[in-house]
DNA sequence: GTCTATATCATGATAGAC
DNA sequence: GTCTATCATGATATAGAC
């Protein structure tokens, strides 16, 4: 069933302990179990609501998984804006420096990952791995979610890159966010290879991520240019 | 039921007709669908071939899903290594361009999007969205293919980069597996923000991803170092 | 608002005729 | 090798008591 952002009974907004209990383990679950792989039943299971709480509160599965992402998305792309409009402020007219930029982006994405408030890394490895799911309605959710920060941002970039023509800067964001989602996502496993096991080097851990992911990021997108002359015939 | 690397009835690789048309079937609906999202219902009736006809040739689902991806990872790891090893012995032991070593790597699997035979730009996208998916038999079939070349080619770039600390060099393998896994999982979308909706300028498209690409992992590959000596405290 | 009980459906797998 | 028919299971969603 579709769902617009407001469900019959008036519920988008968690009002209830038991919708937020929801709401929280849905995001647990799913992050390790993927988003068709967790069902309602561990859900409600995880956190001991009935089954049918999930109806009651959101309407339905997807009207959960909405709100999930809502919830955390909303806070990022504010924070994200809100740091960006703080730069250009700061920077009186004068282009702004490409780290800056990115670090107001991605940045603020990683520091999530320190902020058991936001989800935590939980959040982080979720987002991830969804931005590669193939799933009609969550491409659309995160579309909605993010198109018009995305713009914020490309513009910065292009202000900010004059040397760098546009096209490839959208290229380049696009790489970034892969970059990124593919890192969050397999935070796990990346700590394994890593050697850091233990639970407490998580938070280091999560700080090496962000300082090596985002001079990765930088390198990237300031590499000289390709050369595109082969693109007319392949070779 | 879990299955060795040979099933009950002896069959791993395609024997019959049917068996091959269930193999392409189910790489072109779980690159559209997803795994999970793909039935065996609906593999059966797009390759015109009954229920029962995955149990019988591959087991079970999973069997069939190995069978799948086995096809296409034997072949590109096989022409990864072969490229290496050619480098490798052109090179006479001097130090390998990292940009070569790059290539062969990333540039055979972006190959492999513009070479029908193996599957084309419908594996690519289905191995980039199955490289975030959070399956654990998923994860450790990509893990046993996958192993034994990544360590061939995180010693070859070790060499090529004497002054890359080896740490940073496989974070920053990581993540250029990441932007690569992103890139072509989204191919969809990313040909439609590039302007590009025709299917005759799908080719072309490959070809520009492909140096786009290249010249991002190479530019995040030798970046500056970043700073870790806030890794110690949280700013 | 929260529960139990249930309706309805799709899944993966298998048995057994041909 | 291929089919039909069927199984047990688990999914989402809902009806209705409390």
């Amino acid at each position: 069933m579709l769902l617009s952002s407001i469900d019959p009974t008036g519920h988008t907004v968690p009002e209830s302990a038991t919708a937020e209990r929801l709401l929280d383990a849905a995001e647990r679950l799913m992050a390790t179990h993927g988003i068709e792989g967790t069902s309602v039943r561990m859900i409600t299971g995880e956190a001991r609501a009935n089954i049918a709480s999930v109806t009651y509160h959101f309407g339905s599965k997807e009207g959960l998984v909405q709100a999930v992402f809502r919830r955390r998305l909303d806070w990022l792309n504010t924070e994200r804006l809100r740091t960006l409009d703080a730069l250009e402020a700061e920077a009186r007219g004068t282009p702004l420096k490409p780290s800056k930029i990115v670090d107001a982006f991605f940045g603020t994405l990683l520091r999530m990952g320190q902020n058991p408030q936001q989800g935590g890394a939980v959040f982080l490895q979720l987002l991830g791995r969804t931005m590669t799911e193939p799933s009609q309605f969550i491409d659309s959710l995160l579309a909605q979610e993010h198109e018009a920060v995305i713009k914020r941002f490309k513009r910065a970039l292009i202000q900010s890159l004059p040397n760098v023509p546009k096209a490839e800067i959208v290229w380049r964001f696009h790489f970034m966010l892969g970059a990124t989602a593919y890192a969050i996502a397999g935070a796990d496993q990346l700590a394994v290879i890593a050697g850091l096991r233990t639970k407490s080097s998580a938070d280091r851990y999560m700080h090496q991520l962000q300082a090596r992911l985002m001079s990765f990021l930088l390198g990237g997108l300031r590499a000289p240019l390709p050369d595109l002359s082969s693109t007319e015939r392949s070779p």
